[in-house]
DNA sequence: ATAGGCTTTTTTAACGTTACAAGATTCAAT
DNA sequence: ATTGAATCTTGTAACGTTAAAAAAGCCTAT
């Protein structure tokens, strides 16, 4: 046998039409119970697989997601952020269960891809992952509705741009955790992560924040919000400049773990102890962040969840099944780093 | 315009065959050069793609590559190796340069990957990207050699294994680490990292590491090696066990940044300072590994020449030129677990 | 026996491309 | 004018599958 089997080798040993084995190896009940495993079992001894090619050009369907990946150019590959690789093992897992394929491809503003991929016929549908806001991507998203491509976005439903849209509950990730540190006693917050319209995840979180501290009634004491990026260095920075201000919080809460991270080396450099001078608090739930010192309290996304919605409502997208925006709560991560306020 | 539109639309309104407009979009020198621009400009209007599938199917090529990521099936989405991820990013781009789409897929023994991707021609070649050994999965790439299926493996060349290899110079590594230890001024070393046969990279760090010993003549000083899997929980229960056994070595060498980190924990516990009472360095050079305190000194792999060369490799096999196993070097990072001994 | 209704199979026609052989056209050289 | 080459274009045949229509068997009820 040279090169690979096609249905014809099979119907030919089978003493079948080629269109019986297609309709025998799809499980189709218009086949007799007999021909087919006699079809199957010749199938198999070939070594045979249907040309995916062939099949989805017959079928117009690939049974395959595409997801893209839009990184922030800045960061080199080491830098990926934790929380999309979490996300990407999850849509993959989620894709194989429903047994499509996965196109993965990092993009960045130049290429065309709001056309490369379902218009190629390459992939049924879309699945937009990015971090921060889709500003820059605003036209091509627009491209894509109109030309009626299936996608789902990652991120908060946002009025600005069409189609489905998936993402965690930030906002009531950042209101737990706030609500969690005044249990524990502490009342001057500060926050530190940009919190404007460029990082929509980081405002959520922050107005999470603040709506904990309203209800509270401790916004008269609140410190003050500091930008950082989702950086160890940012946050690092952005504590120096806090600390530099004079006003001192018992208690930062961080838009990401790597932030809380830069803060603590901050503190660190300061000579400010967590949790017994300052807590901090984290974003994320990094691989790293139970094994810091202090081990981080922090909020974790539900990436699992997060991937198998994606990937579901994608589907029912494709198979014009009505969905509608999500948002998947998020859950309290409580280590040291928001121990108790220690009395002295 | 109802539909995607086909290069028959296309030919229909250029007045030409349709065969003419498929070479004039592909460049081909057989048509002439203002027929070729009026079909260009048609397309455009038209916004029309080539279908993948047709395409794919009438030259029995892809250009796809699928990229099999073997994961340690014990851990979760969100504890994937950083180093990975990183490779994942390079190769992404790396296909991405080389105008190869990326198919992704995170396998376990059970599939039988080892058919899925280029039997049916979804792609034209496979990567194969674990850690540790391949042994459960010998069976399964020694079909893959025989089917001629056009696959690269990460990892060292291995003569058990068939097929071309690409993979870090973990022994060169290794080495490289332990020289600079040596050149601090420490003498008495222990290396934490399981080394052997189910973990051919450490194993090859540690026999790097010995050759420097053995070079400086330290073998004599040397306190042991101590076997932990690749994360801080298993460092740091092995640097535990280490300092149950009493004799206490002044530089640890570890194969893993997430191993190094759970044995700077553990010293930690124990009250011993790093670098000042031992000197600790790491493997990976994970994000992370510059703002532990303190910042880690570690050996980097070069994931970018890693990813570029994998996908080189592949493209070259599949293409029937011939490749060789290659190796490609790392890099120290010099930081602060490794200052010199201090006199006391 | 035979028409009608099952079940099963075959025939035929796409799906949208690319490759190859063959057919036009042009134009310079005889 | 006619040939020959060079340039450009077209027609036709795959690639391997699935889906629909048509046909063939076979059984049962008249």
């Amino acid at each position: 046998m040279k090169g690979k089997a096609t249905s014809f080798d099979i119907a030919h040993r089978a003493g079948v039409s080629q269109s019986t084995v297609s309709r025998a190896l799809s499980n189709s009940p218009l086949v007799n119970q007999e021909t087919r495993e006699r079809i199957k079992k010749i199938a198999q001894e070939l070594n045979y697989k249907v040309d995916k090619n062939a099949s989805n050009l017959r079928k117009q369907r690939s049974n395959t997601v595409a997801l893209l990946l839009f990184e922030d150019p800045s960061t080199d590959d080491s830098q990926i952020n934790p929380f999309f690789i979490s996300m990407l093992g999850s849509i993959t897992k989620a894709c194989s269960a429903a047994n499509y394929d996965l196109l993965v491809s990092f993009q960045n503003l130049a290429d065309d891809w709001h056309a490369e991929f379902e218009d190629t016929h390459k992939a049924d549908g879309l699945i937009l992952l990015g971090y921060g806001d889709y500003l820059d991507y605003e036209a091509k998203i627009n491209q894509l509705q109109e030309q009626e491509t299936h996608f789902v976005r990652w991120g908060a439903a946002d009025p600005k741009y069409p189609g489905i849209s998936v993402g965690s509950n930030n906002f009531q990730g950042g209101y737990m955790v706030t609500e969690h540190l005044i249990s524990q006693g502490r009342t001057r917050f500060a926050f530190v992560g940009e919190a404007g319209i460029h990082a929509p995840e980081f405002l959520a979180r922050f107005q999470g924040f603040t709506h904990a501290l309203s209800q509270a009634d401790l916004m008269d004491q609140f410190v003050g919000q500091f930008d950082a990026i989702f950086t160890v260095e940012a946050g690092l920075e952005a504590a120096l400049e806090l600390f530099a201000e004079g006003e001192c919080p018992d208690a930062i809460v961080c838009a990401s773990d790597l932030i809380a991270l830069g803060v603590i080396q901050a503190m660190r450099q300061q000579g400010l102890r967590c949790p017994e001078d300052i807590a901090v608090t984290g974003f994320d739930n990094i691989p790293i962040a139970g094994f810091v010192e202090p081990a981080l309290t922090t909020v974790q996304q539900d990436t699992k969840a997060a991937g198998i919605t994606l990937v579901e409502h994608l589907l029912k997208h494709i198979n014009n099944e009505n969905t509608s925006d999500t948002l998947i709560p998020a859950s309290l991560i409580i280590r040291d780093s928001s121990k108790p306020l220690t009395q002295d």
